[in-house]
DNA sequence: CATTTCGCTCAACATTCGTTGACTCAACGA
DNA sequence: TCGTTGAGTCAACGAATGTTGAGCGAAATG
C-alpha cells in the first residue's frame, strides 16, 4: 500500500531499533560482561558483524543501548518525598529496560559504576536542595541510597517479601521511613 | 627454631591460604566474571595450573573464597534497630572481603544472587519476628532492603555524599528512618 | 539499463580464559 | 640411601568472544 515497505533509510532505522531493543534487554538480564555480540545478534536475528558495523564496539553499543532517558529533575510541584515514593512505581509502570541495565552492570562495568553514582549524585544534590535542613546532604543521599535498595531488592534480587508487594505497598510502608530522613 | 619451616603441610596450607585471600581480593574489587583465575595465581604468586589443581574451577573457587562467616543470628539483647545499625559499622569494622565479593557478584552471578537472596530473606524472618507488629515482613524486608542500599552506595558506589561520611553519622542519620519502619 | 550505493552475511583472525596432562624437584617414609 | 609422594611449574588445548575484511544482492541513481 504505502510506498515501499522497505525503503532503505526505513530498513536500517528498523534493524538499529531492533538491535537496540535486544541489546537492552539482554543487558538488563545479564549485565554488560556476560552479554555477548552474538547473543545480542541472535535475539535481533542479525549477524553479529552488523551490530559492530552499525555500533563501533560492545562498549558504544552498551552507551547507546541504555541511555537512560535522564531522570527528570525534581519539578518542585510536589513534596520531595512524595516525588521519591511516586517514582517507585505509583505513576510509572516499571523500570524501563535500559535502567535495569545499568543498575544490572553498575557493580562490575566501571563505567556503568561512574555513569550512575554521577546520576545519584545529581539526585542528591536536588534532594538536599530542596529539604534543606541540617546534614540535608547526607539525609538526601541516605534517601537516594534507600530508594537504591529497595529497587535493587525488588527488581534485581527479587526478595521474597518484596517479590508479590505491589509498588503501592511499599511506597506506603516506605513513606514513614523517608520523612523521617527528610525531616530530620 | 621449630621443625622445619617448610613442613608439607605447612606449605600446602599457606600456599591455600594466599590463593583464597588474593581471591577474595579479587573477587572483591572486580566480581565473579571479570576476576580471571590467572589474576589471582599472580596475585598469590602462584601458577595458574596450581589453583585449579587445589580448587577445582574457578566457580569452587569463589564458592571456598566468599563462604562469608554467616550473618550472626539477632541475639535479642539489643533492640533490632540497634543491632542492624550495629553492623553498618559501629562495632565492627569494614565489612570482610568475602561479604564484599559477595555483594559484588549478586547482581550477574546467578549464584550469588541466590546466595545473597537467602542470606536477606533469612535476616528479613529474623527482623520481622523481633518487630512483630503490622505487615511485619514487609517493613523488615524494606529495613534490610535500606541496608543494603546504604551499603552499595557507600562501599561500592561510593556516592559522593557518603564517602567521607563516617558509619558513625551514617548509623547516626539512618536511626530515626529505620525505627520509623520497625514501629510502623 | 548500467552503475553505484549500501544493508547484510560469511568466514576468519587474534586474544583471552578455564582447564588439563606431562614433567620437575624437594620432602618424606622405610 | 632409595623409592614414593606430592607441591608446584610449563606448555598447550579447546572453546568463546570481540572484531575485521571480503563479498553478495537488492535498492537507489543516472
Amino acid at each position: 500500500m504505502e510506498g515501499t515497505p522497505t525503503s532503505r533509510a526505513e530498513r536500517r532505522r528498523r534493524t538499529e531499533e531492533r538491535i537496540l531493543s535486544a541489546a537492552r534487554a539482554i543487558f538488563a538480564e545479564r549485565g554488560f560482561q556476560r552479554t555477548t555480540i552474538r547473543a545480542v545478534a541472535a535475539a535481533a536475528e542479525v549477524d553479529p558483524a552488523l551490530v559492530m558495523q552499525y555500533f563501533g564496539s560492545k562498549q558504544d553499543l552498551f552507551e547507546r543501548a541504555v541511555r537512560i532517558p535522564s531522570i527528570p529533575p525534581l519539578d518542585g510541584e510536589l513534596e520531595p518525598v512524595e516525588e521519591l515514593l511516586g517514582r517507585i512505581g505509583m505513576k510509572m509502570g516499571p523500570l524501563p529496560q535500559a535502567t535495569l541495565a545499568m543498575m544490572r552492570s553498575m557493580l562490575t562495568h566501571p563505567d556503568a559504576a561512574e555513569e550512575v553514582r554521577g546520576k545519584l549524585d545529581g539526585q542528591v544534590a536536588q534532594l538536599a536542595d530542596a529539604i534543606g535542613s541540617d546534614e540535608a546532604e547526607l539525609r538526601a543521599a541516605l534517601m537516594v541510597s534507600t530508594m537504591l535498595g529497595v529497587t535493587i531488592a525488588h527488581q534485581l534480587l527479587g526478595l521474597t517479601a518484596l517479590r508479590d508487594a505491589s509498588p503501592e505497598r511499599i511506597a506506603e510502608a516506605l513513606r514513614p521511613s523517608l520523612r523521617a530522613l527528610a525531616d530530620g
